[in-house]
DNA sequence: CGCCGAAACAGCAATCTCCT
DNA sequence: AGGAGATTGCTGTTTCGGCG
C-alpha cells in the first residue's frame, strides 16, 4: 500500500522514521533557539514560545519539526512525577542540534550541554526549569531599549571551575565549601551595570540547608574572592522563593546569618518579563517597601 | 507558480478527578 | 477498583502572505 496518503498523526512521544518526517529547512531563528536550549539545558514549550514565537500553535508547529528531525529531544515531566493533568513538553538539545552548533557556530565539545548518560535527574530538572523561568523573564525583559543581558553563568560553569570559601560549621570547625549559585548574570541598564547571584528556592528542601549557602556568599564577598574573580564590587543576591511564606522564612534566615541589603527577595509567581526589572515586586533585606529591581528609590 | 512559514482552528490524546 | 468526564497540551489541516 502507498502510505503517503494514509499517514496519520505524528506521535507525540516517539520520533518517526526519517522517511516519514515532514520536510523542513533550518531557519536563523531555529539556530538561535538551539543555542538557547543548549545554554539553558532544558526549556518548556511555553518558555520557548515566549522567547521565539508570536503564537502558541506556531511554536508547537516548529518545535514538533525540530523534534522529529532530531534537532531537539522531547521529554514529558508528568510521566515521571505526579504533576497535574497538563504534561508540557520539555526540550533538550538533540543529536543534530548539537551538530549544528558545532558546524555552524564553532561550538567545542565542552560547550555542548547534552545531559550526561542520557538521563537528567527529574527533581533536578524541576529546579532547572524554575531557574530557567527566571532566566527567560530576564532575557525577555532585557530586550527593552537601554537594557542588555551581557552574560549569564549557570551552575555548571561554577562546578567546572569552583571557588572555595572557609566557613565554620556548627561545631565551630573551619570547612572548605564551594560557591555554587543557581546563576550569575550581568545586566546593563540605563543606570549602569548590575551584577547578580541568583538563588531559586522551591521550598522542597529543609530550611537548614539554606543557611550554609548564605554563609558561603558572605564569606565569598568578605574574603575578596568575589571581587577577584569578577573584577567588581557590585553585587546583589536575588532569592526567588516559591511562596510569600517561604520567602519570609528565608529572609529571617539571611538576617540571622548577618546578611545585609545586598539580598533581594521575590516570589516565583510574581516574576515574569513584565515585572522582573521594573515592577515593585522585590523586597530588599531591611526594607519594608517593595521596590523594582532597577530604578527604584 | 512553487515553496515555505505564520497563524487560526478543530479535534485528538494523555492525564487527572470524581463518582459509583 | 475502574470508568466517564473534564482539562489541557498537541497534532494536523487550512488559509494566507512573502519571496524567488
Amino acid at each position: 500500500m502507498t502510505d503517503d496518503e494514509k499517514r496519520g498523526r505524528l506521535p507525540r512521544h516517539r520520533r518517526v522514521a526519517e522517511s516519514e518526517r515532514p520536510p523542513m529547512v533550518l531557519t536563523e531563528r531555529d539556530c538561535e533557539l538551539l543555542r538557547m536550549v543548549n545554554a539553558c539545558r532544558a526549556l518548556r514549550t511555553d518558555q520557548l514560545e515566549a522567547l521565539f514565537f508570536g503564537s502558541r500553535s506556531t511554536a508547537q508547529f516548529r518545535l514538533a519539526k525540530l523534534f522529529h528531525h532530531e534537532y531537539l529531544n522531547r521529554h514529558f515531566l508528568s510521566v515521571v512525577s505526579d504533576a497535574p493533568a497538563r504534561s508540557p513538553a520539555i526540550y533538550t538539545l538533540g543529536k543534530r542540534g548539537a551538530q549544528v552548533l558545532v558546524s555552524r557556530f564553532g561550538y567545542e565539545r565542552g560547550d555542548l550541554r547534552l545531559p550526561k548518560g542520557g538521563t537528567l535527574g527529574w527533581h533536578l530538572l524541576e529546579h532547572l526549569l524554575a531557574i530557567n523561568s527566571f532566566r527567560v523573564a530576564i532575557t525577555l525583559a532585557a530586550r527593552a531599549p537601554g537594557f542588555q543581558l551581557s552574560s549569564w553563568l549557570d551552575e555548571t560553569v561554577f562546578r567546572a571551575k569552583p571557588d572555595y570559601v572557609q566557613i565554620q560549621d556548627r561545631s565551630g570547625r573551619l570547612r572548605k565549601k564551594p560557591v555554587f549559585p543557581d546563576g550569575y548574570f550581568v545586566l546593563s541598564t540605563p543606570r549602569g551595570t548590575a551584577r547578580f547571584f541568583l538563588e531559586v528556592d522551591r521550598g522542597t528542601e529543609e530550611l537548614s540547608r539554606f543557611s550554609p549557602q548564605i554563609a558561603v556568599y558572605e564569606a565569598y564577598v568578605a574574603s575578596g574572592q568575589y571581587q577577584a574573580r569578577f573584577q567588581t564590587k557590585s553585587l546583589r543576591i536575588l532569592v526567588v522563593a516559591s511562596s510569600e511564606k517561604r520567602s519570609a522564612s528565608l529572609q529571617r534566615v539571611v538576617a540571622r546569618m548577618g546578611g545585609d541589603g545586598k539580598y533581594w527577595f521575590a516570589t516565583l509567581d510574581q516574576v515574569n518579563s513584565q515585572t522582573v526589572l521594573t515592577a515593585p515586586i522585590w523586597r530588599q533585606l531591611g526594607e519594608n517597601r517593595l521596590q523594582p529591581l532597577i530604578g527604584g528609590g
